[in-house]
DNA sequence: CGGATCATTGACTGGTGTCAACTTAGGTGG
DNA sequence: CCACCTAAGTTGACACCAGTCAATGATCCG
């Protein structure tokens, strides 16, 4: 099968780093699989057994504290890495935000190839390096930062990320998007609960920082004074 | 220098994947270091331009937020790797809770020597995993747990790293370390303030869970009950 | 003994969580 | 096409946990 040559994320998910007979070797062992919205890949507590590349659609990594609250630890996006390599059990589920596509790797045939392939690895290092990097930068606003503050970090990340400019550089004029979340979402993420996260929004859309158009579309009016008001105005 | 080959986290920092010849070749790089209490190693928002490993002593990694708020988000000990390989800036301070022994590298120097032995990659990546795993633990103390669990979960951390078991197994019986850090430092781990902090170890000692003997030893007298605590009651 | 630092305790405030009512949006079927 | 139903979001009232500010207490060291 040539379908990695042709894969949506070939020049950006990890597997770049191959070569094509690495490539036609590792494409033998992968699965894609369609994913729907809801629908949870991986589950927490269970014996890490898949790995896998996201191809496209918006997936959430979560775990429970005992009392029934998520926490979302991370957003995975297309070309991200998910799972857990190396031997070890998972500690979160991965749960599909909207319709997706992955590839998906059984743990043991991953690890086996990567062992085999130090570019592979060292792909897998950078990234984990970034998402570390980012977990603890979201450490940070869980355990410093306001309510306020927090929806606006997380507003302006999913404009970077997400975020149509209607200007030029994307540094000025509005930036118009929509989310992949529903309310419940964003308070996982935010580590609030759903009203906190209805109030702040309310909040930001009476000063003109933002506008909300539709309940998952949201526009960054003024993305300066956001940024003030996400680092503690 | 055969300073490597007798080193005291040989068999247990990243090192230990390479062969003699190759770690002969990593030591000419590296330097040892010492660094006093409260000293701070690498700064936040500068160049990444050291790594290395923890030798010796309790380090803590940690970012500010713009009020002037530091979050902890890591606790190095000996054998752990310090700092952000691999051509970006750094997210964090590195600052020691003890005095301390670290071996450094210019991470340029490391880099190179990286890039040249897979298994030194692996093993800094399966390290890399770890440390992922353990921030997003944190992440659901950070965003959903109440104070007194917060506190509960620390101690129980810390005694299962730092702590002598009276007994065998180290499953009952009292448990008993010497923490490194001031309450100020425990605030900073768990997102809490000092008062906080103070009053939920009091709390706890007065429940007869723990003991304070000193303001920097830690009793556990009841490891079940302290778990069901850190849990959620 | 005196000073400095760190920890504890108290009184008070305020931001979030909680619970409940209400509104809006979207989809289905008559 | 409208009526209705359901799910999602918003808003309000209130309680409570943790933060703040301030005073007191303990420990260490000169």
């Amino acid at each position: 099968m040539d379908a990695c040559a042709h894969c949506a994320v070939r020049e950006s998910a990890i597997c770049h780093s191959l070569s094509d007979d690495k490539l036609e070797e590792l494409s033998r062992f992968g699965r894609r699989q369609n994913v729907r919205r809801g629908q949870t890949l991986m589950w927490e507590d269970e014996e890490s057994l898949l790995v896998g590349n996201v191809i496209d659609g918006v997936l959430k990594l979560s775990a429970s504290s005992r009392n029934g609250c998520d926490q979302t630890l991370g957003i995975a996006y297309p070309s991200d890495f998910i799972g857990r390599p190396f031997g070890r059990r998972s500690y979160q589920s991965v749960t599909a935000l909207t319709d997706a596509q992955v590839c998906t790797f059984t743990r043991a045939d991953f690890d086996a190839v990567a062992q085999r392939n130090p570019g592979l690895e060292h792909k897998l290092l950078q990234r984990t390096l970034a998402d570390l990097d980012h977990a603890r930068q979201w450490m940070v606003l869980l355990g410093q930062k306001s309510a306020v503050e927090r929806v606006a970090t997380f507003l302006l990340e999913m404009g970077s990320r997400l975020g149509q400019a209607g200007d030029d550089d994307g540094a000025r004029g509005p930036i118009e998007f929509e989310l992949p979340f529903g309310r419940q979402d964003i308070a996982e993420v935010l580590g609030l609960t759903i009203e906190t996260v209805s109030r702040q929004i309310t909040k930001l859309r009476g000063e003109g920082l933002i506008d909300t158009p539709t309940k998952r579309k949201v526009v960054i009016r003024d993305r300066e004074a956001l940024e003030a008001c996400a680092d503690g105005s």
